[in-house]
DNA sequence: TGCAACCTTCACATAAGTGGTAATGTCAAA
DNA sequence: TTTGACATTACCACTTATGTGAAGGTTGCA
């Protein structure tokens, strides 16, 4: 499929798309008429990369991860780098910490939304009085 | 406490203290000479700054929760502006967006790195033939 | 007195986008 | 077949966020 239609299925601007190949994460094939050719995996593809990039994972890292995250067939284990499982490694503790910190934090949040919400309803002549 | 002591404590770099106070992050008084004068809870707060800003909330953002998260004593629940509550509210369902797809991808990650393992145990001669 | 710690300010760096322009390709109707 | 609307292309510059580096001056303290 051409550009157009992999950001209506994504929800991505083609502007967006032509970036993250720029950036290496995404490599689609070229029509005779210079046109970027989509396959169809690289919709579910475009929706796993705006989920890491949301999440705060540098493009870089994200270049890394992705071929782990295609799981549909078997794992595919040959012509590892060296390095790539303790890469690996490192991220997932780094993606555990933020889990952490999030959680505790998001749950502060809850609670103070939680106090607000009692005091409006206890005393909701606050902002009347 | 001055910056350098801060700094220490903390392991965030005295030109990081400088530019969290530009973005309105912490707002230490000043002393007669000039120098930043820290208080003690802002050891504290810097810790969560930093938590915060490496789990991809931006500063603007940070600044409306920091006030949620120092809860030492009672919730402070006076003076609401009418919309931080929804505000919060918003950020905290973007952080459990992020939650759930850090830990899925977390999840995946730790399978694949699983499967690394594995297959580097039952054929260990890969590299090596 | 001399050096370390502190101050401000300006500029630069990097990542992740965004916007604008000009040229080319596609398609359908006149 | 030509015209017009729209999609796509490449390229360049700009923006925002998060920092970092360095210059040049002041203060604290041994």
């Amino acid at each position: 499929m051409r550009i157009g239609e992999l950001s209506k299925k994504t929800g991505v601007a083609s502007r967006m798309l032509r970036y993250y190949e720029e950036q290496g994460l995404i490599s689609p094939t070229r029509l005779d008429n210079g046109y970027r050719d989509y396959q169809d995996y690289l919709i579910d593809r475009v929706g796993k990369i705006r989920g890491l990039v949301d999440s705060g994972i540098p493009s870089r890292i994200i270049v890394d991860i992705l071929p782990c995250l295609d799981q549909e067939q078997d794992i595919v284990v040959r012509n590892v780098e060296p390095g790539l499982r303790d890469l690996l490694a490192q991220e997932r503790d780094r993606m555990s910490q933020k889990i952490d910190f999030l959680t505790q934090n998001r749950d502060a949040i809850t609670k103070y939304i939680a106090a607000l919400d009692e005091a409006a309803t206890e005393a909701p002549l606050a902002s009347a009085s």
